[in-house]
RNA sequence: CGGGGUGUAGUGCAACGGCAGCACGAGUCCUUUGGGAGGAUUUAAUCUCGGUUCGAAUCCGAGCACCCCGACCA
């Protein structure tokens, strides 16, 4: 991409209205825009980078069974009404949602979904009536709206963000729960190939209204709004909110070789039991003749907030710095004075031979500006070709996270 | 929802109750080009409504918006 044709610009300051490191950088970046609280679009960039993190959760999705399809933001009150989820005041607070409701111009209601239990259990009972149509594993990349009392951390907490949410439907808890353990696996993968494996901890913690307990995928992070205790050794943690005695001598932890720290939550599974396929009547006949209801799991990840979570954890005081699996660009080529007929031949080579090249061919902005934009762009490798690189018949090569760069003549440049 | 803070050119900041200014950006011209270049010139703002006052960006009230802490958070 030439960056000569890009609408968004870099800004030279943080904005002033965000005090989080990834808001911040991403706006300043200009990966993304705030419309208001809680609320952002993304801009090439960003939209870029935020593909890149759907398609490795993809992947892995696709890996274990998972089959994606896109249900509805709109949603139909009479089936929520079922679960006792449509009228949060009525309802035990912990299973009322945080809904934007809206209303038809002549008829009634209607909600904004802010997660897809019940469209789907109700869309599944078309699907499954046998033994023999299960176990299925289904998710969806859809977006979700919380009318969260407070938004914060920048794309961490919003009201409005896309999520990746797979549902799994079984005959049996040993059949659940052998999915369960397979898509925990998934998402270490996936955390592990965004950048942030080695700082993510499977957590044990509360059920909520679902069950007793769930797992969260906990990144350690300063900026996270979670406490979880971490036996780093083990590789395991517990939320705060379950950190007890009993739980401990349940996984076999002792409270001397666990240590206090700050989190974000990138990711949640939870066993659903049949919470929903009660009450929805998503029921199977068993090869005995019998009917019973389906075992369900849930299991989220936000890629948004996967991606604040990156900016938090890999950034430096000159910007961001991209891991290359989810960086917009691979490359970031700049041609500085003296430079731009080579690098137009280079950036052409290199986009035949299939790479992902960031191509600053701009005329009007000087070499230093250039420099900074690269810097706080934060794309993986970037190589300079200027007439001081030219003179050895060089190009510069340097790495986003290495303060080392090297001179790689132009022949003999691979990537 | 409780508490605290902040609203001024596009952006970031200033201005005792008395002519709204600076830097960056943007436009034009010239000179520049390896870490946000220099000169000349132009452009552009007090969140909204009300009150006090001869006079309000400044004081008071209400509202709205944004940030932070807490509560909440499948």
């Amino acid at each position: 991409m030439r960056q000569f044709q890009l609408f968004t610009k870099t800004s030279r300051n943080a904005p002033k209205d965000e005090e989080s490191k990834n808001a911040k950088l991403l706006i300043q970046a200009g990966f993304i825009r705030k419309e208001m609280a809680g609320v952002y679009s993304f801009l090439p960039f960003g939209l870029r980078v935020l593909n890149k993190i759907i398609g490795i959760i993809r992947e892995e999705m696709n890996a274990i069974g998972g089959q994606e399809l896109l249900l509805t933001t709109l949603q139909d009150p009479e089936v929520w009404k079922k679960t006792g989820r449509w009228v949060e005041e009525e309802a035990d607070p912990q299973h009322g949602l945080p809904w934007f409701k809206t209303k038809l111009v002549n008829k009634g209601e209607l909600g904004l979904a802010n997660t897809h239990e019940e469209p789907l259990t109700n869309l599944m009972r078309e699907h499954v009536a046998s033994y023999r149509d299960l176990p299925r594993y289904v998710y969806q990349f859809q977006t979700k709206f919380r009318n969260e009392l407070r938004a914060k951390s920048g794309i961490m907490r919003t009201r409005e963000f896309i999520m990746k949410d797979l549902y799994s439907f079984s005959r049996n808890e040993e059949e659940f729960r052998a999915f369960y353990e397979q898509c925990a696996e998934a998402y270490m993968k996936i955390f592990t190939r965004a950048g942030i494996g080695e700082r993510t901890y499977r957590t044990f913690a509360s059920g909520g209204s679902f069950s007793k307990f769930s797992d969260e995928f906990q990144t350690i992070c300063q900026a996270g709004e979670d406490t979880i205790y971490v036996d780093k050794k083990k590789n395991i943690a517990v939320n705060k909110e379950v950190y007890n005695d009993e739980i401990l001598m349940e996984l076999g932890l002792k409270k001397n070789e666990m240590s206090e720290e700050r989190a974000i939550e990138v990711g949640n599974i939870f066993p659903l039991g049949t919470k929903f396929s009660v009450p929805l009547g998503l029921t199977f006949k068993t090869a005995e003749g019998s009917e019973k209801p389906v075992i369900m799991g849930s299991y989220g990840i936000g890629p948004a907030r996967l991606m604040g979570t990156v900016v938090e954890m890999l950034s430096d005081e000159k910007g961001i710095v991209w891991p290359e699996s989810i960086a917009p660009f691979s490359v970031h080529l700049l041609a500085l004075e003296g430079g731009e007929k080579e690098a137009k031949a280079l950036y052409e080579r290199l986009e035949k031979q299939g790479m992902e090249v960031l191509y600053d061919d701009r005329t009007d902005k000087s070499s230093g500006e250039k420099l900074v934009d690269a810097d706080l762009l934060g794309i993986p490798t970037r190589i300079v070709v200027s007439a001081r690189t030219l003179e050895q018949g060089s190009v510069e090569v340097k790495k986003r996270n290495e303060e080392k760069h090297e001179l790689v003549k132009l022949d003999a440049l691979t990537l």
